[in-house]
RNA sequence: GGGCGGUUAGCUCAGCGGUUAGAGCGCAUGCUUCACACGCAUGAGGUCGCAGGUUCAAAUCCUGCACCGCCCACCA
């Protein structure tokens, strides 16, 4: 296509889904196992089969896609696992919620039917993400895609839970758990959310069963008050020493139960009395088995009352709150009732508020585990970017508790145990055993119960690659390199990977943890789809029309390690949407004046002029700059430093003094043709420094935007299939040169300084004006040589001439470090005002001058710093000096 | 209660011991300049949360405080 007909702005929409569809057709996402090179792996963080793409997902997948791009182009073996995650809870409810839309219950269909109903779900809805996944440009290995309850993995779930019940780390057991009372299952710690809510405190006073006044209990529960067994008081509370023995009687049940005295209670709160209920309270279980108290449970599985409970038999927990207490205020026991805000847990799935609640569970102990993993982060085996995360990490596992595995529903990993209906003795095994090994029965049945999804998770690194076959993907991809994620699953999935690697696999899943802050709405809140506060990803890439390279810049230029989160808005899509339109006109610009051009030729060194030297410093300096950022995990700084070179840089002045350099005569304002050719020599270094840097920027900015780089590499001369498969560029160290850079400075202050001034005096943008410029011998000559750019850029016609004589008639001007600048003007010259416009600079300058003449005053100052650093601040101040008297020279002359 | 992060221009963020504290957006003014108005040029805008300390030198290091946010913990 001729470039005349590219279009001025760029179309992600037409560009993005065409490449993708290639790089999927030629299979370049694909890794197989090839002992030749050395492979780089990563593993997606399994979204649920429930899911949807949310902004959250965008920001922490697609630093992992920057790392593999940039990897494969280093020419590692580039593995990203992807796979999706049964998502027990969450999608048993959905499925649930759909069928009480036909009036099904779990009942109704049965286990089996309702398997069916939900693996007909996920054929349907599930997936979804997957497409999704492909619209922002991932480079996952699809081929390899994994369900966690594909037969496969399934098996290696089981085996693990067999394995690790076979050690005598998984075990069952009555106790207390988190119980969600909506989904009617256990869940575990990690899986409680805190939230803070206003309750109310209720002052209750059980009477002493001889007759006294008996004592005052405070609590949030009052309908848990039908199962206490006690109350508990402080050892050393002197206000209640005399009752501890005594017994007191329970409000409405009329139960004696004992004062008793325990050093957990906090004589500061409340009254300093606690009711003791072991059958909903954990602290309370904890101090009733301690003191031989019974336990008593008065709320069922669906957070009801108990059939025992009278006349409050049947009501849900809140309403019987609300009943017994105004039952107990009838009878003149509640002292007082005060507003309380607290923290109470709920399901981190349904938001339900969760009840401590006993019940037959497996647990699986990880305390040897997490000694290992914590031992493995204190050696550096696992690195956490930022490292505080590891100390958080250390924390969780130098605290670790039992996992509850069990999980009281039908969707998911079935436990393996089999339990004798004869003898009750339990068997860990795959499939059914046709006898009990214990007493020769033959009638066993499995454990209703599923696993913890995070269970399955855990073991995501291994048994994605064929796990517990000794598969050859097995031995050369594990262990992985990087885990990269949210904060908020370090402890359900990351630590958890890091113990069950270690443990089956005998080493660390991934060397290097990546964790992304979190993406918040402009006001502060977490972006959320249910609060209204998210940012949907798709609608930004398809129909805002920013396309996925755009949301992917943006979050990744912000995803900054130094803080925990981030704020985000539209506006800065639409942001680097326009960096995206920039990129297409430069190379619209480029490509037309490569006709022809062949880049397998290289250009004449002796040929490059300053302006050449000067970006290709520039450019060396950002290949290890870029280079070094992705090392250290720094994807921000890599981005910011693209953004800035490739506007700042290369389009605002490398390509305007190029324009310049490639035109026939200066001035002559038409495009080279055959008929009038610039010198040939210099023609071509010009052209190839322009190829050169905007191809292998493309390079280095492929793995954050994949598409745009993609499509502007294809359209400049090239030689390769796609820059999806170009190797990265290479170091260029010998180009890295101060002169031009110096240069540079010069020239791109003097333009600067003509243009401010012509503002000043408001000459009209276009109007080509008579100059004079100044500065010291090399510097003048870097100008001369400059003298067609200066014209261009600066709209003047200069002549150049040696510092120091007077101002030129009719003249304005300013000096700037290193030169002066005088502009020519008509008629008469406004003294006044220019003396105002110059002393403005000279108060600056003397303002500057007095601070570092009073530094350079200092005998502690010349003495204890640096001497490199002393002689630099010496220079400033002389060229200061020297300005300033340059300034007072031009004051004076003007009258 | 413990821990972590933040506080720099109107907004979002860089800078984290040494020139005059930067960028993008927003704002003002001027430009339909032959890559780009999703653009170009010029400019205004900051006592770097507060108080101490260390240092020749602090936005940058230390201590304390104040807000904002996150995580962990069995305070009824």
């Amino acid at each position: 296509m001729a470039v005349d007909a590219l279009p001025k702005t760029y179309d992600p929409r037409e560009v993005e889904p065409r490449w993708y569809a290639e790089w999927l057709r030629r299979g370049y996402f694909h890794a197989d196992v090839d002992p030749s090179r050395v492979p780089y792996v990563i593993m997606l963080p399994l979204p649920n089969i429930t899911g949807v793409l949310h902004i959250g997902s965008v920001s922490t997948f697609s630093p992992q896609d920057v790392l593999m791009r940039w990897r494969r182009m280093q020419g590692h073996n580039a593995l990203w696992q992807p796979g999706t995650d049964h998502a027990g809870i969450a999608t048993q409810n959905v499925v649930e919620r759909e069928m009480a839309k036909e009036g099904l219950t779990l009942q109704d269909l049965g286990r089996e039917k309702f398997l069916e109903r939900v693996w007909q779900w996920r054929d349907q809805s599930g997936g979804t993400i997957d497409q999704q996944l492909k619209r922002m440009g991932y480079s996952c290995d699809w081929e390899r895609y994994v369900f966690t309850l594909d037969p496969a993995y399934y098996d290696a779930v089981l085996e693990a839970f067999i394995r690790l019940y076979n050690e005598g780390l998984i075990y069952r057991g009555k106790r207390m758990v988190n119980w969600c009372p909506r989904d009617q299952s256990a869940i575990s710690d990690l899986e409680v959310e805190y939230e803070e809510i206003d309750s109310s405190l209720w002052y209750v006073r059980y009477p002493g069963a001889d007759g006294s006044s008996g004592i005052v209990i405070a609590t949030q529960r009052p309908e848990t008050i039908l199962a206490d067994v006690a109350v508990a008081v402080h050892p050393d509370d002197d206000r209640y020493r005399a009752l501890v023995g005594t017994e007191v009687i329970l409000p409405l049940v009329n139960r004696r139960v004992p004062v008793i005295a325990d050093g957990r209670v906090d004589p500061e709160f409340g009254t300093g009395a606690l009711k003791i209920t072991p059958g909903h309270d954990y602290l309370d279980n904890e101090i009733g088995q301690d003191h031989n108290l019974p336990v008593l449970v008065v709320l069922d599985e669906k957070g009801d009352m108990t059939p025992d409970t009278g006349k409050f038999a049947g009501l849900n927990r809140f309403d019987a709150r609300d009943k017994v207490a105004g039952a107990i205020a009838a009878l003149g026991l509640v002292e007082k009732v005060i507003p309380y805000r607290t923290s109470v847990g709920t399901c981190d799935r349904c938001h339900a508020i969760i009840e401590p609640y006993i019940s037959d569970q497996w647990f699986c102990d990880m305390t040897g585990m997490a000694a290992r993993a914590a031992e493995a982060i204190r050696a550096g085996r696992v690195r956490f970017h930022h490292e505080r995360w590891a100390r958080i990490v250390l924390n969780f596992l130098d605290h670790i508790r039992p996992w509850t595995l069990s999980r009281q529903l039908w969707w998911g990993h079935r436990i393996p145990v089999w339990q004798c209906d004869a003898c009750g003795e339990r068997v860990a095994a795959k499939i059914a055993p046709a006898v009990c090994p214990q007493c020769g029965g033959t009638v066993l049945t499995q454990d209703p119960d599923v696993l913890d999804t995070w269970f399955s998770s855990a073991i995501w690194p291994f048994a994605t690659l064929g796990w517990p076959q000794e598969t050859p993907d097995l031995r050369y991809f594990y262990p992985g390199n990087v885990l990269a994620t949210a904060n908020e699953i370090l402890f359900l999935w990351v630590a958890r990977m890091i113990m069950m690697g270690l443990h089956f696999m005998d080493d660390v899943p991934f060397t290097d943890v990546y964790v992304t802050p979190t993406v918040l709405n402009l006001e502060g809140q977490r972006m959320s789809r249910s609060l209204g506060t998210g940012l949907d990803p798709l609608e930004m890439v398809e129909d805002r029309g920013y396309g996925a390279d755009a949301l992917r810049f943006a979050l990744i230029s912000r995803c900054s390690q130094n803080q925990q989160d981030f704020r985000f808005a539209e506006k800065m899509i639409a942001d680097v949407r326009n960096f995206n339109t920039k990129i297409w006109n430069a190379m619209r610009l480029v490509l037309m004046h490569l006709d022809g051009f062949d880049p397998e030729t290289e250009p004449t060194t002796t040929a490059l002029g300053p302006a050449d030297r000067w970006i290709r410093s520039r450019y060396a300096r950002l290949v290890a700059n870029v280079t070094g950022a992705l090392e250290a995990f720094e994807l921000d700084r890599a981005a910011r430093m693209l953004y800035d070179f490739i506007w700042g840089e290369y389009c605002d002045w490398y390509l305007e003094l190029a324009k310049v350099d490639l035109q026939p005569e200066a001035g002559s304002g038409k495009p080279p043709t055959k008929e009038r050719p610039v010198n040939g020599q210099r023609r071509a270094a010009v052209r190839h420094t322009l190829w050169y840097v905007l191809s292998n920027t493309m390079k280095l900015l492929h793995p954050i935007m994949p598409f745009i780089t993609e499509e502007v590499w294809h359209r400049l001369p090239h030689r390769g299939d796609s820059i999806m498969i170009a190797s990265w560029p290479q170091p260029r160290p010998e180009w890295v040169d101060a002169e031009p850079e110096s240069q540079m400075d010069s020239l791109i202050a003097v333009i600067r300084g003509i243009r401010s001034l012509r503002t000043d005096l408001g000459i009209a943008p276009a109007t080509m004006i008579p100059a004079h410029i100044r500065a010291g011998t090399d510097t003048l000559e870097t100008l001369r040589r400059a003298h067609q750019h200066i014209a261009r850029l600066a709209k003047v016609e200069a002549v150049f001439e040696a510092q120091g004589m007077p101002r030129p008639p009719s003249s304005v001007g300013a000096v700037l470090p290193g030169a002066e600048v005088y502009l020519l003007v008509r008629g008469v010259v406004d003294a006044e005002r220019e003396r105002r416009r110059l002393g403005r600079t000279v108060d600056d300058l003397e303002a500057d001058i007095e601070r570092l003449g009073r530094r350079l005053d200092s005998r502690e100052f010349l003495e204890r710093a640096p001497a490199e650093v002393v002689e630099r601040e010496r220079q400033r101040l002389e060229d200061m000096k020297a300005r300033r008297a340059r300034l007072a020279d031009l004051i004076a002359s003007l009258h």
